[in-house]
DNA sequence: CAGTGGTCTAGACCACACA
DNA sequence: GTGTGGTCTAGACCACTGT
């Protein structure tokens, strides 16, 4: 397939996201090496006989996404392909190890309800000392323990829900458990990113010495309506795993 | 100033930024709460007198720093506000600490021309063991010590130009100091963030115990032209350094 | 039903880069 | 000069949300 064979007629897909995977697919292809130019707006126009918006649009996303720059008078240029897969894209940790080739795995060590402690009322913007609840999830890939996860969710959430029990938790990702029982999909989050040394109890989780370095990863999520879903503290391996992120502008 | 205080006239700044910064000041002064929906599309074309397309691009942009989300049906929801200043937008150091109210300075302990490692001549694309301009700089806030910078610079950087001098590199960012001399604007970057137990001549730098954990992020920068610029290996003090970031999607 | 954002068209004028 | 992306207008039809 090349990059500017015709689009198939009447798919329920927007014309600019067609044209845009079409570019990323022969982008990491190779079609166009990092410094060159992708073809003009005008000649999107043409060759998919589109209008300048919905060219510009295709390219917009391709801009987000990190893959493209764009200058006046210049035109699109291709940036240096990402080593890895993936980015600083919303994602589980499910997600996150396909994308490495791991096969996730969950061990739930705990579920219930529990007085939540200040950083969690705040992030979770409740009262102080409500209760609310918990998760708290080993998390591993290829068998092997990467992670540990402790998850408090918004009791907003849990009026006429019940909450997933620890089978749930053991099938798989919590966001989709999250989308497919309460019809809340979190669209985005705020992550503070840290490094120490791990603590007693959870050295015997992660199955790694005394004096370890860990990565902790602390998330505030939201869904589509703006408001808090999840908080969430995460230990990782430091000799297991790292965070990629792709930073533009 | 209320938000919808008219325009002023002919100022050489898009409509469409406006827009977006009058917004963006609203919603951080409270105007508009998380959880309550800005105006729609069709106000901001009534109050502004712009067409359809300029408030879309402002809101596209709002919703872009993950300020808003968009419900077709519903509106522009505003999201929770960030805890803490901005986020993953591409900053040097300098700037990061003084949007932290933190005052940076930099020791500088060596410029110079080296035989590259293949960790960088990959991420610079350029021959293995090719000679490359080397700086390894102190990064301090408010006089103590927080992180330590080692930065590899792409040789087709210093065709014409020379190097930045331990001066140079003393008085300010090296972003800057790319920008005013070589005119090269950093765009973007991909980073890996990584967690470790701080090496010997590292923890005499950033003056902690041996043993303690340190917080890594490899960067390799690149300019509007698309191609790597610079690549650099930066070193924090877990205790007085966290990233912040923003995921959206 | 009316209002919302999502997508798309067909034009326009501008500043910028390059030959 | 020609071609590029940046900005902007004035329409249009659609799917979705709530009443």
């Amino acid at each position: 397939m090349k990059w500017d064979d015709p689009l198939p007629e009447s798919i329920p897909v927007p014309l600019w996201f067609q044209i845009a995977e079409r570019l990323r697919t022969a982008i990491k292809r190779g079609d166009f090496q990092p410094g060159e130019t992708l073809p003009s707006e005008a000649r999107l126009n043409q060759v998919f006989g589109v209008s300048r918006a919905t060219s510009r649009t295709s390219l917009d996303r391709l801009e987000q996404d990190g893959l493209i720059t764009r200058r006046s008078g210049k035109g699109s240029i291709v940036i240096s392909p990402r080593v890895d897969q993936p980015v600083n894209e919303m994602s589980g940790f499910a997600e996150d190890m396909r994308r490495r080739g791991l096969l996730p795995s969950y061990d739930t060590r705990f579920v219930g309800r529990i007085r939540a402690p200040a950083e969690v009322t705040e992030a979770l913007e409740i009262k102080p000392n409500m209760r609310v609840y918990q998760s708290r999830r080993l998390l591993k890939a290829d068998g092997r323990p990467i992670g540990f996860a402790v998850s408090w969710l918004s009791p907003s959430l849990f009026r006429r829900i019940r909450p997933p029990s620890a089978d749930d938790l053991n099938r798989g990702s919590l966001y989709e458990w999250l989308a497919r029982q309460c019809g809340v999909k979190i669209i985005g989050a705020r992550e503070f990113i840290e490094a120490a040394i791990v603590q007693k109890d959870m050295a015997a989780e992660l199955n790694v010495p005394l004096g370890s370095a860990v990565l902790i990863a602390r998330r505030s999520s939201h869904g589509s309506n703006g408001l808090p879903v999840e908080y969430a503290v995460l230990h990782f391996r430091a000799d297991r795993y790292r965070f990629h992120l792709q930073v533009n502008r």
